[in-house]
DNA sequence: CTGAAAGCGCTTACAG
DNA sequence: CTGAAAGCGCTTACAG
């Protein structure tokens, strides 16, 4: 009731409908269905409000017709380049089809992305769920009330896009063989992920055809400093090559190695995951394409297209990930690590579970 | 007048009103302003909204009170570590304060910059705009209509939170003067950057103070290719040190001399600015802390404590970046670079203007 | 402390 | 093709 807090009210279409000398009815339509309007009529309402600088209130709209016009994009971590490369093309996708984009951080938390959902439910179309760690039960709650579509979680029935990266990986361990490793590690993120579960058991059953002992590492939050701090694990279990969840956790082991006096790939093979990264490091990085910017993009088409025609789907759309072959990965070193004759899939104590990375 | 398409109707405030058996305005003001009412009436409002599942429907709260709840947050580019992580920054102080956070990515064009405000004014109560290229006319005009705060570009009378890298470009140039380097460059962006430009100027002051020669390079969009592609310029002007817009193009620049058989520090020194990515290269790199993340978290509560208490204000907030020492300066090399006579401030040929970086 | 009612700026069946 | 009017779900002066 009160006046906006706006500095310069906008005009509103009652104004236009004066100004012009039709009714809001006109106006409005002018703007939503002019082909129900009469050329002439369109034209003078037209020019009219870009005289006055009309904009239609969107929020107005909104609550009129119950479309917002809006989407929301919750991930785990902006700040992770999967998820800001996918950020970019989620967002330019929504613009394109005339949608604007909420961006909630849930900073890796299940609760908080319930939180963020709630609060923003009335204000949006529907959501995208970029690698979401909420409990099923929730999501399945949320998804009865308005359209969802997740990103690389496969929930049966939900309409989900899902980078497939079990190809990539097992080419990449065949290679790995190949060039006569042994004992090779996987480097993952916590439990929750979806993508680093998949990886996981890709590595496990390509290294198993192989015969080749598999190291299953947790390196908590996928960061610099967890792939840094997991080298020594690495080393004592006598591992030759590791594959990790994604580019940065590679990048952060072959720091670990050369503090160590070791080199990728003469000493150590690894590959890494989602590809942004991987062609600035150095050496430049042997990485899966993750394709996160389509990834991205597809689910907003998903999520849209399932607006525009009902009933949104329910089923999955596969990306299927790429080994990109750069230059960390090369034959077993001649002579052999110490190995210390640990069993398999131990989780090694010097892994760091949850390294913060925050200031 | 529809029903919204929504797959189950949320409750609405009359609901919970006559299931609570109490009024409309009771139960908002419930969720608004509950030292209006009886803790017993509170207790009874809220308990059976819970019971329903009732949340307040911010579109309707926004309509009548002419207040989002949202702010939005325009910048350049995503994908750029700087700008992701002031946009985490960003929506985590905005999400304590009560709001939502709308996110465009411009694709580092002006035209953008101004659709996208445009389009979100009626949706938000305030802009965070990141590095804007948009230019000083427009913005001033969107200034006359919502409340915008400005991070890295110096407008007078707009509220504004500048990083003032000028003090530790300025250390960094005497630290690679006291070491001997005669031959320094800054490799900047795009000059509609205000940092960039900020950061070209005191590199050019504090390199004349000591009589060097200063190499100004233009690489356009400041991404590892961009730094890559210089190298050949930077290495016929006889430079030994390079300053950088960004700790990416840094990298670029790495990567580029590796190629050459060249070694940092050894045959070249570096200092790149952010200081997110900079700890995780090789080797690790000499930088300028930008503090992003807090820019994007004062810039927000700029924005809302302007909202709070009006007027907004209108002066600049000052965050003060600090050089930050790691392994990529070191003293001038012994033997010289083959100098080719070029004049100071020629921009090379060989830079790549704008490379794209997009798939 | 609580309620009845007007109004925020649109959209859209319903008439004409 | 166009208009009058109801309604979207809230908030908030105004009464009591």
């Amino acid at each position: 009731m009160t006046k906006p807090p706006t500095v310069n009210a906008s005009p509103t279409i009652r104004l236009v409908a004066r100004e012009a000398g039709v009714s809001q009815a006109t106006v409005s339509r002018a703007f939503s269905q002019p082909d129900l309007l009469t050329p002439a009529t369109i034209e003078k309402v037209l020019s009219t409000a870009k005289r006055l600088g009309y904009v239609p209130n969107q929020v107005a709209r909104a609550l009129s017709t119950g479309r917002a016009g809006n989407i929301a994009l919750i991930l785990p971590d902006v700040a992770d380049s999967f998820f800001s490369s996918l950020v970019r093309g989620a967002q330019a996708q929504a613009y394109k089809r005339g949608y604007a984009t909420f961006i909630g951080d849930s900073d890796e938390t299940g609760y908080l992305e319930d939180v963020l959902i709630t609060k923003l439910a009335a204000q949006v179309d529907g959501f995208v769920l970029a690698s979401p760690r909420i409990e099923e039960k929730l999501i399945r709650k949320h998804v009865g009330r308005k359209p969802i579509v997740i990103i690389n979680r496969d929930l049966e029935g939900i309409a989900r896009v899902l980078v497939d990266t079990v190809p990539a990986f097992t080419a990449a361990v065949n290679l790995l063989a190949s060039l006569g490793h042994r004992t090779i590690a996987y480097v993952g993120a916590t439990s929750s992920s979806w993508a680093s579960q998949q990886r996981a058991e890709a590595v496990a059953v390509a290294g198993a055809a192989h015969g080749l002992r598999v190291v299953q590492i947790a390196a908590g939050r996928p960061n610099h400093e967890a792939g840094r701090s997991c080298v020594d694990a690495l080393l004592r279990e006598g591992v030759t090559a590791a594959l990790t969840v994604g580019d940065i956790v590679a990048q952060g082991i072959m720091a670990g190695l050369s503090e160590r006096g070791l080199s990728v790939p003469h000493d150590f093979s690894l590959v890494g995951c989602d590809d942004i990264i991987a062609s600035t490091t150095y050496p430049p990085l042997t990485s899966v394409n993750a394709f996160s910017a389509l990834a991205g993009a597809n689910a907003v088409d998903l999520l849209l297209d399932g607006l525009a025609n009902p009933p949104s789907p329910t089923d999955s759309h596969v990306i299927t990930g790429e080994l990109v072959t750069r230059s960390t990965v090369g034959p077993a070193p001649a002579k052999k690590q110490p190995v210390q004759g640990k069993t398999r899939g131990q989780k090694p104590r010097a892994t760091t579970p949850n390294p913060s990375r925050r200031k």
